[in-house]
RNA sequence: GGUCCCGUAGCUCAGCUGGAUAGAGCACAGGUUUUCUAAACCUGCGGUCCUUGGUUCGAUUCCAAGCGGGAUCACCA
């Protein structure tokens, strides 16, 4: 069966040329607004020069011709320049009856599209525990993943560990002054933050330092620069480079504590890597990219040694590429582990990095690079950029403490939602191991869905002390939805039946039609979700589904009804609501319970 | 200063490539259960879509300028 909006702009494209003799009108439908009556609306306007008649009185003609010449068009008006078409019963009940068995509707199979992808996203430092702005990165990554496999693409998930550097052996440093052999183990922390605590007194020690600087008449930028605490990070970085053992093996340590605290994180956020690089392993790539560079003179050597491109007629600007010393810099590395998988992958047809939008300059100049050297793939690299997770006071600063962070928030979020199902009182019959499970899945849910209903690219906020909600446009109540469906279908006993209702005989309760139509549009959202790289479309159809299941759920009877066949529609068209539902939510990565 | 992003109800957010009287949730006021899960449903209240111009039959949407907020422009990552 062709597509509602497909075949309506076939006829009408059609009706147009047969009426006026115009062929190439580019006819565009839209959903008819609720207060008017139809299903779908044409507009009219763009034809009046052309054919010097009034919007009304081509509203007429085209109505007329459509409705005469096809069996599916049961009415239209005109209001203004607006067609108002409405599409008959039969058409409403053959789409339902042909898609209400799906299991799997609207979602491509795997591999259909033929398409690689290779999706990198949550790329930790390794020197302090996640917080809720690495949620944001791991649950838009992941769900946006789980998206593009929905319409029919392989996706390669990577993440890309930074465990090396400055920072990793400040934490390092800090352990070696303060723990006096402490660890995970002796202290019951989790490893994680466990390090994240010595990144903190590594912060305080410095800035005591600077300060005791400043007050003997030191700059505040020669303070930075010579307190005697960053001098010996510099000097471990040196020495880890160099290979020193000791560092070598305390840098080891320390990242397992971490890897250990990670992987609970990521456990329960559901989320998962089909490949992890680390950065111990990659920051050398590139220099040899900046040799090939400076032989095709894209690259060119500065006085000081240093290599830099020139990226100024590009509306960039001058980006160093190598120090001086003949280090790598940031992007440095970034160019030689692009290249480095385009030859792994040599079929991969985009590679998407999810990062913050504080990089944007950053992904241009990388991506400008790699096309200047002549990577065709440069062209399908795309950052998925989002906001930023800001606080009623403003940024998340690690060091200033100000952060959310990320096995609380979800700890609390479980506690939560542990709170009120205990109040509701409706799971008396669950053993422990299920109400916990519960609990979990609901409260993650919350969290999963507030963080994914808002459009990646905009920065959003967080109030710590207004708890995220459990009711209204929440992913609970998209879960509850689900719930309220399996408790029907298991009263009824219900399974999939072939019985289709006689269009002569039945009207389509509105609300049953606005299910069915919604249901129909769940395939434009997810190619929409995955051509925009926006979960937040799916967050808000499974919203609009849920919300129209309860309006259908309140106005009629569904087991009460004594007409068998209406029963099985109304038990029909619940299965399929749940089942999108349940598939919808799935690609948000946020599980939907059959009872709370 | 250059570049980029953002500005919609008291708060948090939708608004598809321009279309009819701009929508939800929270909050606030009220109502719905001897009947399928009330984490629900219904009603009400709430708006100079930052401002001003321009394009158009039509602009929250496109363009320009201004105002306000943010990011970025390192031999940091």
């Amino acid at each position: 069966m062709i597509s509602a909006v497909l075949f309506l702009e076939n006829i009408i494209s059609n009706a147009i040329n047969t009426l006026y003799q115009i062929s190439d009108e580019k006819v565009q439908i839209q959903t008819t607004r609720p207060e008017f009556e139809g299903d779908y609306t044409f507009v009219t306007f763009n034809l009046t020069k052309k054919t010097k008649l009034s919007p009304e009185r081509l509203g007429d003609q085209i109505g007329s011709h459509i409705q005469i010449h096809n069996e599916f068009i049961s009415s239209f008006n005109v209001v203004k320049g607006f067609l108002n078409i409405s599409l008959s019963n039969a058409y409403w009940l053959n789409y339902f009856s042909e898609i209400k068995s799906y299991k799997q509707f609207g979602i491509a199979k795997h591999n259909s599209s033929g398409k690689t992808i290779m999706l990198e996203y949550s790329s930790p430092n390794t020197n302090k525990p996640l917080h809720l702005g690495h949620i944001r990165n791991n649950l838009l990554g992941f769900s946006v993943a789980k998206i593009l496999e929905a319409n029919g693409h392989h996706v390669i998930k990577v993440n890309l560990v930074n465990d090396r550097g400055i920072h990793i052996c400040k934490s390092m440093l800090a352990w070696k002054k303060f723990a006096n052999g402490q660890t995970p183990q002796s202290t019951g922390l989790k490893g994680d933050s466990f390090v994240g605590k010595y990144y903190v007194e590594f912060d305080k020690l410095y800035k005591s330092q600077i300060t005791q600087l400043i007050s003997e008449g030191n700059s505040k930028e020669e303070a930075e620069k010579n307190a005697p605490a960053i001098k010996e990070a510099q000097q471990m970085l040196q020495e880890w480079e160099t290979g020193n053992e000791d560092v070598i093996a305390l840098w080891k340590t320390m990242n397992a504590w971490v890897y250990e605290g990670f992987k609970e994180t990521y456990k329960m956020l559901g989320v998962n890597f089909d490949k992890i690089y680390y950065e111990s392993n990659t920051y050398l790539l590139g220099k040899e990219v900046v040799n090939y560079g400076l032989s095709k003179n894209i690259f060119y050597k500065k006085e000081n040694g240093s290599v830099a491109i020139n990226l100024t007629n590009d509306g960039l600007d001058e980006k160093i590429v190598l120090r001086s010393d003949g280090t790598s810099v940031y992007i440095t590395q970034d160019l030689g582990t692009a290249i480095e998988r385009f030859k792994e992958f040599p079929n991969l047809s985009q590679l998407i990095y999810t990062v913050g939008n504080e990089q944007d300059y950053h992904f241009k100049v990388l991506f400008k690079i790699l096309q200047k050297l002549g990577y065709e793939q440069a062209n399908e690299c795309y950052h998925l950029s989002y906001g930023m997770v800001e606080l009623p006071e403003g940024k998340m600063k690690s060091r200033e403490g100000t952060v959310v962070d990320a096995d609380d928030l979800i700890a609390e979020m479980i506690i939560t939602a542990k709170q009120t199902t205990q109040e509701l009182g409706k799971i008396s019959d669950f053993n422990s191991d299920e109400a916990q499970q519960l609990y979990k899945t609901i409260g993650l849910g919350a969290l999963k869905y507030f963080i994914l209903k808002v459009d990646p690219k905009k920065k959003m906020l967080f109030n710590p002390k207004e708890s995220i909600d459990f009711n209204g446009h929440t992913g609970p109540f998209i879960q509850y939805t689900h719930a309220r469906i399996c408790s029907i279908l298991k009263k009824a006993n219900y399974i999939n039946n072939n019985i289709v209702l006689n269009a002569e005989t039945y009207q389509l309760h509105s609300c049953e039609k606005n299910l069915i139509k919604h249901i129909y549009t769940f395939e434009n959202a997810l190619t929409e979700a995955a051509k925009e790289y926006n979960p937040a479309i799916i967050a808000n159809y499974c919203y609009d589904l849920a919300k129209l299941y309860n309006r259908f759920y309140h106005e009629v009877n569904i087991l009460k009804e004594e007409n068998t066949s209406i029963k099985l529609l109304r038990l029909d068209l619940s299965n399929l609501c749940g089942s999108v539902i349940k598939n919808a939510m799935a690609l948000l990565g946020i599980e939907v319970p059959e009872k709370m």
